[in-house]
DNA sequence: CAGTCCCATAAGTTTTTCTGATGAAAGACG
DNA sequence: CGTCTTTCATCAGAAAAACTTATGGGACTG
């Protein structure tokens, strides 16, 4: 036997009204349930909740603590009841190390301009993905295509890849738009394993991962780009770090088609429905958006 | 209908399992058992808790907020259900005004070193009586008797009556132990209508009210020990408040049978039983005791 | 394509809770 | 004093809620 909700109410009617009937008549029930509900409670306790007296009743020193507690159990349940409408739980959402430092200051401020709570996380994306699949994220933003049946793609904007050089490059730095495949393997400088976009960009350079120099490990765009800078190599930068990391470096585009990934929000399938997945996609849109033009 | 603790017991095993079979495992019911109460829910709050995902599911953003509430709500519930031994409500006693200042003190120290959690009130005896029957006191410690068919009275101790003089007075005033007949009605002062105190003087005087000067309303026995002690008149002070009252004043015992008022712990009389009344019957003694011997 | 996992649904049963009638105890009243 | 009234407890039967077992269907797995 257990405690029940209707038990507490039932036994706040009473505290209220400290007659059987009129509480009963209260939560609109005959008086006999009432007893019976009472009398429940006071079992389940293990001791007297109520004084009953013949010319009016009194709660008993117990029964005020518990008519009190009561109270905030109730007062819990009925805002669970409301909770519908009014849902203030930050969003979790989830970003690849190779778009977060990018798109999430300018996303938060037009999140918190909508007036959506979110909560940013970090990670690579096979992470990610594992945590939009368990629901411990509600969203992943990463390079499409997510590859996973469980989970639904939003397509949010094109990133086109960029050929980032030294300032100076005195060796055969392209000055034209360059064919992605006419790259050096051994000048090219990449993420570590894990991050999407050093997939991309030996898959646009049609290179195998064992054809490049090893690096000593680099887990940031920042890291890499200030390799470059220092003319330790080269490396493709995605257009929407170029604002942020593209200092110190020269930029070229390659020749069409551009080499890039498309950037898009995960989430699973359920969730394709939901109103907050096409505003969040729009919020990004936007980030990305101001992005550029700042 | 309405949201019952079962859909949160449930719930919760939901959201942490992640799976309906080992949460309705969880909670010791079958699986459509669980099925159906998630359902319930959903359908009381109106909207999606969890993602239905065939492999593997999710709380939904909402469902998250909801869980964590039903969590809370069902700690409020099972603290309720242990709340039966460890019951540190404080019990909420009343005294009269002739009483409360010259009894409280060492009545809270003998509270503190029993470990009774107690709350005061001062007030005249028919809002006490009130108080106590309508439950919002526990008990009440006045003079006895209460006079209150539904109310159970408990001596505690008998408080004589002293005469009380000016240090010198010229006039009348008897060096051996008096007779409360003897007084001079003219002389006596008294405290406010309401304070059984007043009442019970003149009652041992053989008096009325009406043949008493008026006095221009004394609601402390302070103020009227005030007035005697500068000469004002004389009066009765029950010997209880001797230590606290009797400084400047000239006390003279009455001669036997010397006048006093009885007093007493007044409760419900549902309360007789309870443990609580013989223990603060007994803090309220030595409260007394250790007041005559300081 | 068969097998498995997992949740939904259905039918029937058990448990809980309710109502309406009645009883008992204690004041109120003539 | 007996009768009436108030008030809560109790009981029996009815209604509602919740459970169990059996079954179905969708989706992934080998």
């Amino acid at each position: 036997m257990k405690i029940t909700l209707r038990q507490l109410l039932y036994f706040d009617a009473l505290a209220r009204e400290r007659h059987f009937g009129r509480a009963a008549e209260r939560v609109s029930v005959t008086q006999p349930a009432m007893s019976a509900q009472i009398r429940e409670l006071e079992a389940l306790i293990g001791a007297d909740l109520v004084d009953r007296a013949p010319r009016g009743l009194a709660l008993t020193p117990l029964g005020r603590t518990v008519a009190a507690r009561a109270k905030a159990v109730l007062d819990g349940a009925a805002e669970i009841e409301a909770i519908a409408t009014a849902d203030d739980a930050p969003l979790r959402l989830g970003l690849i190390p190779t778009l977060a430092p990018y798109l999430v200051p300018a996303f938060l401020e037009q999140a918190a301009a909508a007036g959506v709570a979110v909560a940013i996380a970090e990670g690579l994306t096979a992470r990610l993905l594992e945590q939009v699949r368990a629901g411990d994220l509600d969203g992943a933003v990463i390079a499409l295509p997510s590859g996973d049946q469980a989970l639904a793609d939003h397509r949010l904007f094109d990133d086109r890849f960029l050929l980032a050089l030294p300032p100076e490059d005195p060796a055969g730095s392209p000055i034209a738009p360059a064919r992605p495949e006419e790259i050096d393997p051994a000048r090219l400088l990449l993420l570590d394993e894990g991050h999407c976009l050093a997939d991309q960009a030996l898959a646009a350079c049609n290179l195998r991962r064992d054809s490049v120099a090893p690096t000593l490990g680099a887990t940031s765009l920042a890291t890499v780009s200030r390799l470059v800078a220092s003319g330790q190599g080269i490396t493709l930068i995605p257009e929407i770090a170029v604002p942020v990391e593209g200092r110190g470096v020269r930029l070229s585009h390659f020749a069409d088609p551009e080499p890039g990934r498309t950037v898009g929000l995960v989430t699973r399938r359920g969730a394709s429905g939901s109103a907050w997945v096409e505003q969040v996609s729009g919020l990004f849109k936007s980030a990305r958006s101001s992005q550029t033009t700042a």
